[in-house]
DNA sequence: TATAATTTAATGATACAACATAGATAGTAT
DNA sequence: ATACTATCTATGTTGTATCATTAAATTATA
């Protein structure tokens, strides 16, 4: 097996058990991995429009978020308005138990993350991301990524609708 | 976004972004990645029981590929037999569409290695190969991984259904 | 202004992911 | 032989991934 299959490999395989580790973490509070993250980015760039939404999104990222917007409106998490300036967009935010589910999310994904950190200790950290960040730069699900660590970044610009007709 | 944050994230979208580069190029053939898995493994290993495949896949692992193989029977590219030893097990194999196929596979799977394999000079892959082998070792994916390689590896070890009752 | 093109959300369809369960068969202990 | 347990495949269910399409609203263009 050739370097770039086992790699193919390893980070599907990496990816499916991070997933089922997050997975079962969430349990408990009725939440898939995709959905904690849809809280998070609205917990933390909210109040934004689906598309907005979309394009923070690492999971179904440049696509189509509306039915996992409708989950969690559905669970009484995510409050889904109407825009008032164009018509066509809906406004989408955390209500108070949504506020209150993200908290216990960012504190289920700490935990994760200590843990990753552990079983990591003695790698080059540096050199995996690099590696991975060069090859998902240019994609969609990378740039979802890019663009939360820059708006993270940028302390003035204060979460919005991406800048468009803030009413 | 702390580095384990980071790196989760990098993962996700590199397997996101790998998935669809790999279900663009099958698409003419009618086949989504996990069916060419499938084919690959058949390729190489069978004939297989149910289990025994599961063994060896990554995606979906551990799990049922129950329904995957159905699908692949209907499109006519894998035979399913009753075991004659184990009336519980099933003979999975493919036919002679199925090796062809297969073979598409195998070209298709290589030009994409060639392009990561491109993406990727100057970076330190073997750094992040350990580290994610590391990541997925003790895990049902990153075992079947090591499966195929083990196998792969032997050639005395002869494809079967895992050594039980061969008939 | 009238028309065309674009954007935004929603929805339909197929397949995969993960978990649970059932039914048949095989193996084991008594 | 009988009962218990384990294995193997199939199937049910929910949620996600991806692609395609639709309808309404907005924007751009003739």
């Amino acid at each position: 097996m050739d370097t770039a299959e086992e790699l193919r490999y390893l980070v599907l395989a990496a990816q499916r058990e991070g997933n089922r580790m997050l997975a079962q973490a969430l349990r408990p509070w009725d939440l898939t991995p995709s959905q904690a993250e849809v809280l998070r980015v609205l917990a933390d760039y909210g109040p934004l429009a689906l598309t907005g939404l979309g394009e923070l999104l690492v999971c179904e990222s440049g696509n189509n978020p509306s039915r996992l917007v409708d989950r969690l409106v559905l669970k009484g998490l995510i409050e889904r308005r109407q825009s008032t300036g164009d018509r066509r967009e809906i406004k989408l935010m955390l209500n108070t138990d949504g506020e209150l589910r993200a908290k216990e999310v960012k504190g289920i994904e700490e935990a994760i993350h200590r843990r990753i950190d552990e079983a990591l200790a003695g790698f080059d950290v540096e050199a995996t991301l690099s590696l991975l960040r060069r090859f998902v730069s240019d994609l969609p699900s990378g740039q979802a990524l890019t663009r939360r660590m820059v708006r993270k970044a940028e302390p003035g610009k204060n979460p919005g609708d991406r800048g468009g007709h803030e009413q």
